[in-house]
DNA sequence: TGTACATCAGTGAACGCGCGTTCACTGATGTAC
DNA sequence: TGTACATCAGTGAACGCGCGTTCACTGATGTAC
């Protein structure tokens, strides 16, 4: 897709710091200077720094999302659990990262970022770019968890994306405090832990699961 | 504590500003602008911008802490269960806000801001100043939940930060989205999906829990 | 009671700095005739 | 094949602006003798 290798260059510093920093935190001046560019070279190729925003975005959303489908219409669709459908997105998310060549846990900080900054252009932006996949794995979700209410359905909904966006970003912390070196499978450990946790927690009647 | 009610107007504009836009995005301007103070203000009564930015998460966090104390202090201690603990953090988090005088949301934002902003000095500033607490709370979960591995554990502590955080933070628009109209106890109902979910899902074994 | 001095909250204006963006320009490559 | 023009990636320097902070100053209140 990108067209020079200024643009390429421009795109992996800039997804590195803003995941590091966040984006007001994160200067054209420093981008631009550790990826050894000309200053204006950013406005020339995406026109402004919100474009450039969106652009980091759209590089790591679109493989995403386009894996996330892609696993979708290849999974048995009989007796789908909750637990299918969230290995999906891990995989998709693990596929996704390794093809565009970042690391995973930055990805992860920027869709923290997306969420806890206050970028109102890139919100709107993500959820109109990547509606139908939104709206599928929500729908799907619910029919592998018709048994509990709506508002509970969504609630935990939240909670289940607060708890993955929160411990996917800090994963590499969390991995140091528990005395285990990050290596690259280190994030598919993670899910091993996560996605059990967080099926459970989304389809629980709560019924019989105290102490 | 605050000496003057310039003090008192500075830390009320500045929490509610840097919760709803962030920290690098709050000027000192704003702040002093809204708060209808001089510009110098700040400067004169904290010192810079950074000890700005702790004040505001002392005013909360010291309540907050003194009544998590208070009711772990005078909760029963036999057969401890993870919703009690829970709860007993609701109730403090309630009692503080009320106390202090803020929203709710406000102060569960300002907590998400502290992880996922760079502020560095923030984390370092309440992890040494509330460690106590932390680690007493850490342990009576631990105490009630011993049935699972220590590294399961401390992922699920992280999860359920993770979650808690985020829909505390976001709970006014997932309650708009879900049709209902956010009121002075809305937090509370939505603990009252929140804690036994992250209880649940803290003590489960997995074992017997799946569709 | 009166006077001199100290303390303290607050102020207006300016400081230098780093920010995102713009603009005139360069030099290489491609295209038309 | 040669010449004129167009396109395009990139550049160096400057633009105006908003930022956090500083500083000399004011005016009210408290304290000592």
């Amino acid at each position: 897709m990108p067209q020079s290798e200024t643009v390429e260059r421009i795109l992996r510093t800039a997804t590195l710091l803003f995941a590091e920093r966040g984006f007001a935190e994160t200067s054209m001046r420093t981008i631009t200077s550790m990826a050894d560019v000309n200053l204006a070279a950013v406005n020339y190729h995406f026109g402004s720094k919100k474009a450039l925003i969106q652009a980091v975005f759209t590089r790591f959303l679109d493989p995403l999302c386009q894996h996330i489908e892609y696993g979708l219409n290849n999974i048995d669709k009989t007796n789908l659990t909750v637990p299918d459908i969230l290995w999906v997105i891990a995989r998709a998310f693990d596929k996704a990262h390794k093809q565009v060549g970042e690391r995973p846990e930055h990805f992860a900080r920027l869709m923290n970022l997306a969420y806890s900054q206050s970028q109102e252009h890139l919100r709107l932006y993500c959820s109109e770019r990547y509606e139908t996949t939104i709206n599928r794995l929500q729908g799907l979700l619910r029919q592998a968890a018709p048994q509990i209410s709506m508002a509970e359905f969504y609630w935990r909904l939240n909670f289940m994306l607060g708890a993955s966006l929160f411990s996917l970003s800090s994963f590499h912390s969390i991995m140091t405090i528990l005395g285990e070196k990050p290596n690259d499978d280190s994030m598919t450990q993670m899910c091993e832990y996560l996605v059990p946790a967080m099926g459970g927690m989304l389809q629980s009647d709560l019924q019989n699961d105290a102490s």
